[in-house]
RNA sequence: GAGAGCGUAGCUCAGCCGGUAGAGCAGCGGCCUUUUAAGCCGUUGGUCGUGGGUUCGAUUCCCACCGCUCUCACCA
């Protein structure tokens, strides 16, 4: 019964294994060990001239097969892009004809031929060799592609999220896009280390367990460590850990590694995700936004050999001077209210008049978030610093020179998100600890987001840390914004799914 | 965590005010030595997400569960 059902279901597969069985017997090894390729589809397409008449070796997969008898036409797909073949019987001889026969889209193979022109003008290797190199035993989705006016047209593309997240490996071979935004993915990130390295800042490894997380506001993951019995947090942030090293005497450090978050999964956060943390010393805030201005600018050209980018059908241009302007002023600006120096009661009138939920233990600093989270947030499309916020907000930022109420601290934002977030860093050990303190009076009051006291980072405090601008990027949303993507998932490339049930 | 929607062939989708399912592509067989969403003829393939309930009868109606998507909440 059940082999049955296996049969039935598999029938796709059981034509290719058969297949497979029919090359073993004419002694085709359909697993091979290498092949001595010399050209991608890309360049040949692209230098046709140079390559007219040529012979060349390629090797990659077959998405799609055109038969006709004693002749057929092929796409083969390699790492580079696609490029048609002509396979004819009296070139490749009746054998490897015969093989030919029994290859399915999907499967890898090597060739060697002349690069030609069809009829109608298409590039073509006209193959005189044909090797199987890997045989495919399950079907690929077929996507259907016309080319109309230089633009492709996409038939029944391979579209179901699910399974484009959960078999990634699918979606990057059938969906061209897909690896152009992880190739993308990969030359941002290069980009920015690049940027760094070249300043001369140093590209360190902090702990991913730590003993006490902190340096950010959000729910850990815990883990336990069973030789030395204890309760372990992954890193919700780099931030205490990286300042330890500026107190050591660097004067510039940075890492570019997962954070991991207890929060809920949607289409801006994913439960693991990437962080740049950044720390510079004898630098201010001021300093960073620069930094920040010219490294994303600097980035984007590379990447994308422009600043003007669409970001979800919004045209957003990055050359900098990006807009400045206070947390208040923003505020002001989006509802006609001036809240500077408004007690945490008068606020909580306003958020209710303003019709936004507070929680009943929140305090001054998180009440001017949330109007500002929702009043103001999703207009700020065109890069801008939000500067200055309020004191109770950033518990490791440094008070703002000209006023103790705010801190030295901004976030940029651009398509209505908040790409990073970045202070004059607090290294006042006495503050820092008073600081602390309110915050784990916060978690007492039910704030479980609140900061852990670290009597070790304040300690390295106490033996004195220059003047430090910190800075953190969350990258896979710059990511997101720089290939136009609408989900965190479609830039991670594997994001955190529920298990798969069998 | 809450609400809404979706889940049918390998892929993209129809269908079903209840009578055990269709198309295109892919596959298989045939014709075809310059096709390109190749074409023409023929054809295989489905425990209609899972489990219950109502019913003579459920893919369809109801309930629960699982998964995904969207919106909201939390957060980056």
């Amino acid at each position: 019964m059940s082999e049955e059902q296996l049969h039935d279901i598999n029938q796709l597969m059981q034509v290719r294994l058969e297949k497979l069985a029919q090359l073993k017997e004419k002694n085709v090894n359909p697993f091979t060990y290498s092949f001595a390729r010399e050209h991608f589809a890309q360049d040949i397409i692209q230098h046709y001239a140079e390559y007219e008449n040529q012979q060349v070796s390629l090797a990659g997969r077959i998405m799609s097969l055109r038969r006709m008898g004693k002749a057929a036409f092929a796409n083969v797909m390699d790492s580079s892009g696609r490029i048609q073949i002509y396979v004819r019987l009296d070139d490749v001889g009746e054998a490897s004809y015969e093989v030919f026969k029994l290859l399915d889209i999907g499967d890898i193979i090597g060739v060697q031929g002349k690069v030609v022109k069809t009829h109608t003008g298409e590039i073509t290797i006209h193959v005189s060799v044909l090797e199987l190199l890997t045989k495919n035993i399950r079907p690929l989705p077929i996507v259907k592609e016309k080319e109309e006016d230089g633009k492709i047209i996409t038939y029944d593309a391979f579209a179901d999220t699910e399974a484009r997240y959960r078999q990634r490996y699918v979606d990057l071979v059938v969906n061209r896009n897909v690896s152009d935004v992880f190739v993308k993915r990969a030359k941002i990130i290069s980009g920015i280390r690049q940027y760094l390295d070249e300043k001369g800042f140093l590209e360190v490894e902090t702990p991913v367990l730590q003993p006490i997380y902190g340096g950010a506001t959000a729910r850990p993951f815990t883990t336990h460590h069973n030789a030395l019995n204890m309760k372990l947090y992954m890193r919700i942030a780099d931030e205490l850990y990286l300042k330890r090293l500026i107190v050591g005497g660097y004067d510039g450090v940075y890492e570019i590694s997962k954070d991991f978050r207890n929060e809920g999964i949607d289409r801006t956060h994913n439960p693991e995700f990437t962080m740049m943390e950044l720390y510079v010393a004898y630098k201010d805030y001021y300093y960073m936004m620069d930094l920040v201005e010219d490294m994303v600018t600097t980035i984007a050209q590379k990447a994308l050999g422009t600043l003007k980018i669409t970001y979800q059908g919004q045209e957003i241009d990055l050359t900098p001077p990006w807009k400045r302007i206070t947390l208040f002023d923003a505020i002001k600006q989006h509802t006609g209210l001036d809240l500077y120096g408004k007690s945490t009661e008068e606020l909580k009138e306003v958020a209710k008049r303003l019709h936004i939920e507070i929680e009943s233990f929140w305090g001054s600093g998180k009440i001017l978030d949330a109007i500002f989270g929702e009043k103001v947030e999703e207009f700020l499309i065109q890069p801008t610093f939000i500067i200055d916020y309020p004191v109770e907000l950033s518990p490791l930022a440094k008070r703002h020179r000209n006023d103790p109420k705010l801190v030295e601290r901004f976030e940029p934002f651009i398509a209505g998100r908040e790409i990073g977030n970045s202070f004059s860093e607090l290294n006042d050990p006495i503050d820092q600890r008073e600081r602390f303190e309110s915050q784990m009076a916060l978690k007492d009051a039910g704030d479980d987001e609140a900061q852990m006291l670290d009597e070790d980072f304040l300690r390295a405090l106490e033996y004195g840390m220059p003047p430090t601008a910190g800075l953190g990027m969350g990258i896979d949303r710059l990511i997101m914004l720089l290939t136009d993507s609408p989900s965190i998932r479609d830039v991670i490339l594997f994001p955190t799914m529920r298990p798969e049930i069998k």
